[in-house]
RNA sequence: GGCCACGUGGCGGAAUGGUUACGCAGAGGACUGCAAAUCCUUGUAUACCGGUUCGAUUCCGGUCGUGGCCUCCA
């Protein structure tokens, strides 16, 4: 059993073959900390997950090294900033807090390392410095660029040339860039912007230099793996790709793997229009699982449409299944392996729609109350980072957030029950409606009556 | 203008050169005072036009449509 993956370099899918089993390597561009983590934030955190969980169970979890940065320089930050007249290091510390805390609610486990930009300032000077050296790179007004003529490979990852960015190039070329594609690799700081003591002055480093800078140094000059969102094929892998592999001379990474991107309610999410929804907004209705099932629904390369329709049907699903499990006496066996076709789909360029598939046959086999499909399908679903709550607290969720006072609705229950006791049957219904209207849900079990939220 | 991706049933969403995806919703049945929940059964699809083929939803070409990138973006 082996790993395809779907390598946006070669347009194709291919088998999974690591440098060294025994250190697998894969570097992901984390988040730009200046805001709450949207769900298009989250999208890129879930997918690289389950790689990481996929990589971990084919290797062992001690071989897998994963690497997530933190953008925590950048233009966007300086905005913010003054926007919200905050101090960059508080408001990035305090916007790093929020995607730690996302990330953990929708059931991420923890990068091996998770490296911030500010702190490879000097690793990033040093690229720097070999790119001029070695004549790569120029200076220009106080800019460091480089030159992407230079590099023949440009364009590789993107499948674009030279002539073609120019040629449709929709915005004005900086007077100091030889080439429209140069991309700068330092810039000058302003008194008010963030800086730091450089050859070339006072200054920054551009977007995509830290990447080079901080994969280098956490997994080396070649590595297995690198993600993101599709987005960033061109221009940011593209650039890193030049610069690493001028300064190196060596190969960058072997895979690059990307994930779709996400509109809302059928429309393209923009920040600007206000269409996008963050994890925070989602806390209140809905809980981790929920959100990383609908995430996990669409196939990581497809668009996802984030929905309220496809949260409900994910919450729906879980409640199905907690349900079950609340109800049935079960202690996994913590040593049965994972479903074989549940691992054979995420195998499979991480079809996590099909190990949903799999996983819904299995809870059917678990009706029967099979042992062996009740390991199989809790095993494989925390594989997934699923079930893994406690059922009765899931299904309590959110209940003591009700509008209505419980003993309340206890209280009309009792009455309820007791009007069905003496066959009065139009008063038993009016207490229902009255609940409905409510927003509470009746559920008769033999003599029990049992209530949820709707 | 250039480059790229996608177009599957009422909805979400996989797969595949010839055979059931799966889930939700719908329909019928069981259960129920009636419901709900649950269980059983069940209908519906591959944008359009050509081509290759014994046979295409799947491969190729074209048309239309949607989205993305080319500027910061996950």
């Amino acid at each position: 059993m082996s790993l395809n993956l779907y390598d946006t370099f070669s347009n194709s899918k291919k088998k999974f073959e690591p440098i060294d089993p025994k250190n697998i390597r894969m570097y992901v561009c984390g988040p730009t900390v200046y805001d709450y983590p949207h769900v298009g934030n989250a999208r890129p955190v879930i997918v690289f997950d389950i790689l990481f969980r996929i990589l971990q169970n084919l290797y062992g979890r001690e071989h897998v090294t994963y690497v997530r940065n933190i953008t925590d320089v950048d233009d966007k930050i300086i905005n913010a900033s003054q926007e919200n007249n905050e101090d960059i290091n508080e408001l990035t510390s305090r916007t790093i807090n929020y995607f730690h805390a996302d990330a953990k609610y929708i059931g991420a486990i923890e990068p091996s390392f998770e490296p911030r930009a500010t702190d490879h300032i000097a690793e990033m000077i040093n690229i720097i410095e070999t790119l001029i050296e070695k004549n790569y790179a120029y200076i220009a007004e106080n800019n460091v660029l480089f030159s992407s003529n230079k590099f023949s490979k440009y364009g590789s990852l993107s499948g674009k040339n030279l002539e073609e960015m120019i040629a449709g190039s929709r915005v004005d070329v900086e007077s100091y860039k030889r080439e429209a594609s140069d991309f700068i690799l330092w810039k000058p700081s302003k008194d008010n912007e963030p800086g730091w003591d450089s050859p070339w002055g006072k200054g920054r480093p551009g977007w995509h230099i830290e990447c080079s800078a901080m994969s280098e140094k956490l997994l080396g000059k070649t590595f297995d793996i690198h993600g993101g969102g599709q987005d960033l094929i061109f221009p940011h892998h593209e650039n890193e790709i030049a610069q690493s592999e001028c300064a190196n001379g060596e190969k960058f990474a072997n895979y690059w793997v990307h994930n779709g991107f996400v509109t809302v309610e059928g429309s393209k999410m923009a920040k600007s229009d206000g269409n996008f929804v963050t994890v925070n907004e989602l806390k209140e209705k809905y809980q981790g699982e929920v959100i990383r099932l609908t995430m996990i629904l669409t196939h990581y390369r497809q668009p996802l449409n984030w929905t309220n329709d496809n949260l409900q049907e994910s919450k729906k699903t879980l409640d199905k299944w907690y349900q079950y499990f609340s109800e049935v006496d079960f202690k996994p066996d913590l040593s049965v392996m994972i479903d074989e076709n549940v691992m054979n789909a995420l195998n499979d360029d991480m079809n996590t729609p099909q190990a949903i598939a799999e996983l819904h046959k299995l809870f059917k086999n678990c009706k029967s109350n099979d042992q062996d499909s009740l390991n199989r399908f809790l095993i494989s679903s925390q594989f997934l980072g699923l079930m893994n709550d406690d059922p009765s607290q899931w299904l309590s969720w959110g209940k003591d957030d009700t509008s209505v006072d419980q003993s309340k609705i206890e209280s009309l229950i009792a009455q309820r029950n007791t009007a069905r006791a003496n066959k009065d049957f139009a008063e038993a219904d009016r207490i229902r409606d009255e609940l409905e209207n409510l927003g509470i849900a009746l559920e008769d079990k033999g003599a029990e009556t049992t209530w949820k939220t709707k």
